[in-house]
DNA sequence: ATTGCGATGTGAACACTGTTTACTTCTAGT
DNA sequence: ACTAGAAGTAAACAGTGTTCACATCGCAAT
């Protein structure tokens, strides 16, 4: 709520460029997201940008970092509140994944366009790691945990499964009339069809 | 091996511009592929692709499509030679989604990149339902097929395992270090562990 | 307080993109 | 042989990411 005076050094642009790309992604879309645009929606001048971010897809870059962590909190969250509830931990976490996917869909494209970020990049090579962790988090007592790089099959079909439907959903022919919560539901499903094959 | 004379009318402009967006998308991926790039390959003047393509977007459809049409003509010969053979159809199949994800990322990133083409397109939307189908085909049997938008809880959990690990593989962080065979592994292990569910 | 330096923001330019326009060239059907 | 229209072109436009010389500021040392 404060009110800045317009002064040359802006301050947090940074972070106030992911807030616009943010912005932008949620309304236009990833595809509109530019850095002329970010630049103007902060009120700064586009070379500005440059100062910050060697490129346009070390911003995105940063951009896909945060929303792996917004999505992370989010599975952290839905996990440890199932877990004092003692509800279906795993169950948990993966609704929250879909859930994520499906109010957020630019920032899950954002989050895993392999072609327009660096995904060498060590802290978004941290965050998607911290993600596959919390995924892997609801039957953590039938596995034993090895080398994170390494997944089990029974944690590649967990995070694939989930992350198939986010995915088709998002970005596929499934479901395509269907609101949120018929997708939801159409999710549930799936996972109860899942379910027999994690505990096995 | 026919050596065209340049003449002023190329003659199959549409099919050759699909032709360069696959050997540029092939060879520095999709977010190579320019128009211009394109019509230089071909031999052609950049507005002469307006002719045939009303929008870079619908071009990029077209392509999917095609890609869609090559993915579902793989899975439908894997489907079809595992029958013969008495083997496990679904696992064919899906193996064939799997490596054409792996040997042609491009492809398969531009087939599921809603915001790049026309997702509403009626040719792009029957290849999808097409593939779909063959996906599905594996399990006929212990499904009524109903609605073809429609998917059961079951078809929707086999594309979605498959679906979503190719797209690890291609695009997340999974099993990057590995190389095609190990990969493939990797995914007969985990479709394995589907089985399970599938037959419950 | 003044200075000066490094960090941060700017304006103008560059090459490149998709796209439109008025125009040319050729093909096909009479 | 003629011609309507399909197919290709050159030149222009606005918008993109990016660079570079320059302007402005915050801050630490004097």
């Amino acid at each position: 709520m404060e009110k800045e005076k317009k002064r040359y050094h802006h301050g947090h642009l940074a972070e106030s460029l992911l807030d616009a790309v943010d912005e932008l992604a949620s309304q236009f879309g990833i595809e509109a997201v530019t850095l002329r645009a970010c630049a103007k929606r902060v009120g700064v001048s586009p070379a500005s940008a440059f100062r910050h971010y060697v490129d346009k897809r070390a911003l995105l870059t940063a951009f896909a970092t945060r929303a792996l962590h917004q999505l992370a909190e989010a599975m952290d969250k839905a996990g440890r509140q199932a877990g004092e509830q003692g509800a279906d931990a795993f169950h948990a976490v993966a609704m929250a994944y879909i859930t994520f996917a499906l109010d957020k869909p630019a920032f899950f494209r954002a989050m895993w366009r392999e072609e327009t970020i660096y995904a060498r990049d060590p802290d978004y090579l941290a965050a998607a790691e911290r993600l596959a962790g919390y995924l892997s988090e609801g039957f953590v007592n039938t596995i034993v945990d090895e080398d994170p790089h390494d997944f089990s099959p029974l944690e590649l079909l967990a995070w694939s499964s989930v992350h198939g439907l986010a995915s088709l959903f998002v970005d596929g022919p499934v479901a395509r009339g269907s609101d949120r919560l018929q997708k939801l539901v159409l999710a549930d499903h799936m996972l109860a069809r899942l379910r027999p094959a994690l505990t096995a």
